[in-house]
DNA sequence: GAAAAAAAATGAACTAGTTTAAGACTTTTA
DNA sequence: TAAAAGTCTTAAACTAGTTCATTTTTTTTC
């Protein structure tokens, strides 16, 4: 059988942690819904229940919340093959604090409370596949967190450079500095004086 | 049969996610290891290489790593019904930069890296036990790690003192200090200005 | 392709938290 | 139980990063 080129690029992903058959890889992708959304579009908007988790299969988002004072907090910016979405509703079917909005156009798969419950009934193989994804994020969750820490922001702005150069020219400055932990004027100043060397 | 304090405990941990059978139990308790270590005793070091992960059944420790400068960054404190261990360490095989110190005597129940794979073998069970124990902790790390960023260190510290105030009264302000991210002194100027009210 | 909107740069005044240093208090150890 | 070691307090000088205000540059929109 011939997949979309979006379909190869999630059972690669899937393939890290888990061997599907032919069957299994078909019974998953029906599982599946494709979503596509324009540059400045939400996915999710604070107080949405969300029943889905995402794959991006193209395209870029940042996800955020807004703290007391409505300035924007960026948690992670997601790129092709990254999953994203809120676990915490997804799961508690809590309304979400996060905002997750589109910087480019974007193509995600999506798959749904229902399914993901059906999923492991129906593939138990992918309790693993999940187990191991969530062992993956949390040890690079963990390392983030403390090793940023007790690095200065222009420390910080200079790691992310060098760890994700593909996804610093993809965003704003602005959006930058909501991610290193920082105001926009101090951003500019940093860039400016890391740029003069 | 008749199980030790200790197992019961962990045994009720692990129901919160998973049902077990008797033999399923006992088998699993087969595979575990009893550990107890003195107050002011490590249960790694930097540089070790991890072959554990731990439940503590009683006592309190804290997980920590030393910046460039030699300052301690405290990531968590770990009390009775808790997991811990460096799970980076335990995947790969690398050496940990965590260093597990006892603040009282501690008593655990470890699984080994061979046990560990040996457990899913065995009782398939686990891996949705672990992936439901895993996806938990992401949601609980991401919520903290982005809810902290925008409160000041007073504000981190009341929120610490609520939210366990039972494990407050067990540990020092210094590694209060060194979990809430401020230096010692800082700390005491915040403690006297906070009890002043 | 002009007008409007958003992002970036720059600078001066400010503040949360650090550093250093020294003395008081508490806990540990022999 | 005395000495040593570690913890806590206080205070003054300092710094990384903020805030606010203004101008320039870039991007978006119609």
């Amino acid at each position: 059988m011939l997949y979309k080129e979006s379909h190869i690029l999630i059972l690669n992903n899937v393939s890290r942690f888990i061997n599907l058959t032919e069957l299994e890889k078909q019974k998953y992708i029906s599982l599946l819904t494709e979503i596509n959304i324009k540059r400045k579009a939400f996915l999710m908007q604070a107080g949405d229940i969300t029943s889905y988790e995402y794959f991006i299969t193209k395209g870029c988002l940042k996800v955020y919340t807004l703290d007391d004072d409505g300035a924007p907090h960026i948690s992670m910016f997601a790129v092709e093959d990254y999953w994203t979405g809120d676990m915490a509703s997804f799961m508690t079917k809590e309304p979400t604090r996060y905002f997750i909005k589109a910087t480019e156009d974007t193509e995600l798969l999506g798959i749904s409370r229902a399914n993901y419950e059906l999923l492991f009934q129906e593939i138990p193989k992918f309790e693993r596949f999940y187990r191991m994804l969530y062992q993956k994020s949390l040890i690079s969750y963990i390392r983030r967190s403390n090793h940023g820490i007790s690095l200065t922001a222009e420390e910080r702005y200079i790691e992310f450079k060098t760890k994700y150069p593909n996804i610093v020219n993809r965003i704003t400055q602005k959006d930058l500095a909501g991610y290193i932990g920082i105001t926009p004027e101090f951003m500019s100043k940093i860039i400016t004086k890391v740029n003069r060397r």
